[in-house]
DNA sequence: CGCGGATTTGACCTACGTCAACACCCGTGG
DNA sequence: CCACGGGTGTTGACGTAGGTCAAATCCGCG
């Protein structure tokens, strides 16, 4: 199939799990998308009616209390499969931090394929299993640990999954309101943290989202994780 | 298999999906086991060495910082499934609130037949699916709840899932400080924010750890989510 | 060059943590 | 049957990390 061919992560999406024939016929029943920054595909309590493989980008996840705080519960990468398959609502929304693009499936043809295909859902537990224990260790961050801890944490993690070569030199594709609501702090406590970090010469900040670590010890001692 | 016939949870575990042969196959993998209050059965960090359904009982998962600050990152109720399958290390520990019956298999066979039969990968999928759901809500809570609409959270949801017949009456597993590490509060928070409800009529303490909530909308208004 | 959103910074406030006393519950042994 | 002791829970007084509010300041862009 040609749309598959050229994909860029045909070999880290759920989608390597397919041989060429089944993935000729997956691909029939999914849709290449481009997501504007900013612009949401799937949202908080709604049935759920598509899932997808994320291309190219960056999303995230979020879940909302009735007076408009926010959580951001996850931030998906390239090669990561979003949306809530096996007739359920969906839990979070989803909503392009980049201008992203994805490939979608309606999900009761989805869910069709994956019973038809157990080696799909053999590697969609495996991802889901890993977001579970990602999911988890950030409650340990969100309950437990002071904004400092939380922000050198965030940056080692940011830093360990960003989609770049360098490592220690890296942009958020989020801004500091974003931050805070992954954190569960507020902004200006982010920008203080982030500010008290370069001053102390741990960090750069080279530009509005840019990130360059400067001292990656100093800032595995501050996550304090065992 | 003797030992399914009579098990209580024998259709609402993951075995559940298995016809009668291959459940008598599965059960020859497993074993059954008690877990007296207190002791672990799986340590954060480890290599995953089991996996297994709870079948009496409750458990917590829980995940510490280097200095010992703890967040409960899931309770665990009969069929529920823990453990982590598919060859990666146990992102947390599972430990028994009250002495509990487990049924053990050995990870790698466990794996390995899950392998094989596709409708038990399936279930397991599904249970991971709303185990990923509940973990993502919780964050909300973790991060950007007050200690008053935790409570009620915490209550509510306890309330939901209490394995008993009473939906407003029922026994808490856990001690102060578990439901402190399950908020991300101090134990003296929990217990200012339970005697106040109690104040307000809003619910009854008949027991050290007995609940009755008297007054469900009111705890539902305080509880804040969308 | 000037405008508008994002970020930073400062001053102040408060929800929750900390520390310490005290009360309660229950089992044990005299 | 009651005194006693230890673990668990409650309550109060006080401290502080991080929130709130309000000003700068920065920066990208037309």
């Amino acid at each position: 199939m040609t749309a598959c061919d050229n994909c860029a992560v045909r070999d880290q999406a759920i989608c390597c799990s397919l041989n060429p024939a089944e993935r000729e016929q997956f691909a029939r029943i999914g849709r290449r998308m481009t997501i504007p920054k900013g612009q949401s595909i799937i949202w908080e309590g709604d049935e759920s009616v598509v899932v997808a493989n994320v291309v190219e980008g960056a999303m995230k996840l979020s879940i909302s209390t009735a007076d408009g705080r926010e959580q951001i519960v996850g931030v998906v990468q390239p090669a990561d499969f979003i949306g809530r398959p096996f007739g359920a609502k969906t839990g979070h929304n989803v909503t392009a931090l980049t201008k992203s693009s994805v490939c979608v499936f309606p999900r009761t043809e989805f869910d069709r394929f994956a019973g038809d295909h157990p080696t799909l859902g053999q590697t969609l537990l495996k991802k889901t299993l890993e977001d579970l224990d990602r999911a988890r260790s950030w409650m340990l961050l969100l309950g437990r640990k002071s904004a400092p801890e939380k922000i050198a944490t965030f940056l080692l993690d940011m830093a360990s999954r960003a989609p770049g070569s360098q490592v220690d030199r890296f942009n958020l594709s989020l801004n500091r309101q974003q931050i805070a609501d992954v954190l569960g702090v507020t902004i200006e406590t982010v920008s203080r943290q982030l500010n008290q970090l370069k001053r102390e010469g741990i960090i750069a900040l080279p530009s509005r989202d840019g990130i360059e670590i400067l001292d990656r010890e100093a800032l595995q001692d501050m996550a304090g994780t065992a």
